[in-house]
DNA sequence: GGAGGTCCTGTAACCGGTTTCATCACTCGG
DNA sequence: CCGAGTGATGAAACCGGTTACAGGACCTCC
């Protein structure tokens, strides 16, 4: 069994009082003593319990972030964000994926137990369990995710490079747009639906379930058969990736006979010369992390709700550059 | 101030044992005075402090997990496998990245005293530092490392799908092959070359110190001007990436004049059509998991190194097929 | 009617730390 | 030489649970 405090104190022939004062530096002790309580503590190889400690400061020191998946880029490099500033900030961090889970309100509760503050990416839980935890008093942030109550949120921009991307098809002389993705699903999605709208009026809107690689690849069928349109906005890379296969399959000229743009800048997206727009995804988590540890040191009190700049990646579906593949 | 055990006993009129007992299930209570003490929780809120029950019984409930990054698909995949299994079992996952961290070691024994046992992934601390761990009692189980004295390891089989590999490439009639790596920065790569060599001992090979797409990039600069051997073998798919891209925008036909293949089918393998070896990423998370599960229920007490199939992925960089994007 | 058993519940010790407060020794100024 | 002040230390309460053990109520069977 290992030493504990008692053991130590023993030892060193004081109370446990100053063993915690010696461990923790938190007051004054006499060097000739201080050294004692050194020499037992390392003869005893002790090492206090997290426990004990954290049971006593009643606080965690650790901090929770919940996301749907890790597979993307996109979530794995927020939750790095995440865990580099929480770890300066001498919190551990504890993860919890939705993906897969039918239970994931009730494991995010289980979790706001064992930790003084957590983060939410997405839509991972419902905003009546969001509002349970805030009534409870828990610290919560959200990331990508629209406000709920008055619980901070962190977001990225999505309408100004909307209009850039927008502004940009333009240039090149596309005029007839359609947007795929199905902006009633999700606040982000409709951002950058307005952003397009708000350029180009006439854009069409091409209803779109799930925004993956097979519905992308799957929708191209009807309009190869039909007119193609000047270019395909489309609400994320998936699914631009997947609609520029089966174009390119198809022997369709990109981006002469048609462009085609994302959103997020996978890595993927690099490869397939698809532009799209770069979110500041480790700067979400960051940031999230910053705001997170405010709330539970108690150094803010009124909401906040951050929003990031995101930025326009001109690329080959769209221009047909020479740029080096970087 | 959330309420306390005491807080029920005293609503319910019985003692803490009772709610303790009610609350956990863990002894016969008669209904009515179950019933009570359910009603007094339920009118205060009651939701028991894991940090108590914990120091009581002992256990974090959690277990940590150690990786370099998460940028790549490689250890996201991994931890996410872990914290399916880990979610099953009822443990809380902590993570821990060492990316742009000079106090690793620090920082992971920090880790070890937070939970019940940990997995570490890939070279991320010293040997002397998981010896310490082991050494303490700390329950560690290595994934992508080999192992270290008695520690638990899961790794993924190199030397057979390399022998797959190479056949592959000299079915296709090239002979002179060239691996691309450094063999003794890691025994992962060290097992692939040896696997490369026992089927083609006149296979060279090309040292390079990082193992990404700049360095890719880089030296097919010095092929270009000499003369280009019939494949490459890259250590891993970045690597390999990076190569292709530079062979492309210089106009070399592939597979034709030279074969290019990667290392573990990260995302963007699929695009470039990369030929690869795929490592049931996941699979290594979930039985890292499993294996640690047993050591700290102290269900056995033999080490365990245990070793994954990779499977062989044939794409364009090797045959010029016409297999759908997939 | 009493011994023995079962079922339920309370008392109190315990997990391993932190922190308040009291105490005691010692120094210093008057 | 004495009272006040200062610095180091220990006793004990506390954080919020779990659980071993004891004991009382009640039932059963001889």
């Amino acid at each position: 069994m290992r030493a504990t405090i008692r053991d130590v104190a023993r030892e060193a022939g004081v109370s446990i009082a100053t063993v915690s004062r010696v461990m923790r530096d938190s007051a004054a002790v006499r060097p000739a003593t201080r050294d004692r309580v050194r020499a037992a503590a390392d003869a005893l190889e002790f090492v206090p319990s997290q426990l004990g400690r954290q049971l006593a400061e009643r606080r965690h020191a650790a901090n929770g972030i919940v996301f749907p998946d890790l597979s993307g880029p996109y979530y794995a490099e927020v939750v790095l964000g995440y865990e580099t500033v929480a770890a300066e900030l001498g919190r551990s961090v504890l993860i919890l994926s939705t993906r897969g889970r039918d239970d994931a309100d009730d494991a995010v509760h289980a979790m706001a137990e064992r930790c003084d503050g957590l983060v939410i990416l997405g839509r991972t839980v419902s905003d009546a369990s969001v509002e349970r935890l805030a009534a409870r008093g828990a610290n919560v942030v959200l990331v990508a995710r629209p406000p709920v109550g008055g619980v901070d949120s962190v977001n990225a921009e999505s309408r100004t490079s909307a209009r850039a991307l927008t502004q940009h098809l333009l240039d090149l002389g596309a005029r007839r747009l359609v947007f795929v993705g199905d902006p009633s699903t999700s606040p982000d999605v409709a951002e950058r639906f307005a952003g397009v709208q708000e350029v180009s009026q006439e854009v069409e809107l091409h209803h779109v379930d799930d925004l993956d690689e097979t519905a992308g690849a799957h929708l191209v069928g009807d309009y190869l058969t039909r007119a193609l349109p000047d270019a395909f906005v489309c609400a994320n890379d998936e699914l631009a990736l997947g609609m520029l296969g089966r174009l390119q399959a198809a022997g369709v000229d990109i981006p002469g006979r048609v462009k085609v743009t994302g959103w997020d800048d996978v890595m993927a997206a690099r490869y397939a010369g698809l532009t799209t727009v770069r979110q500041p995804m480790r700067e979400l988590g960051a940031t999230a992390a910053r705001l997170l540890d405010e709330l539970i040191s108690g150094s803010r009190t009124q909401p906040r709700h951050d929003e990031l700049p995101t930025e326009l990646v001109i690329r080959r579906t769209t221009t047909l550059g020479k740029e080096p593949l970087s």
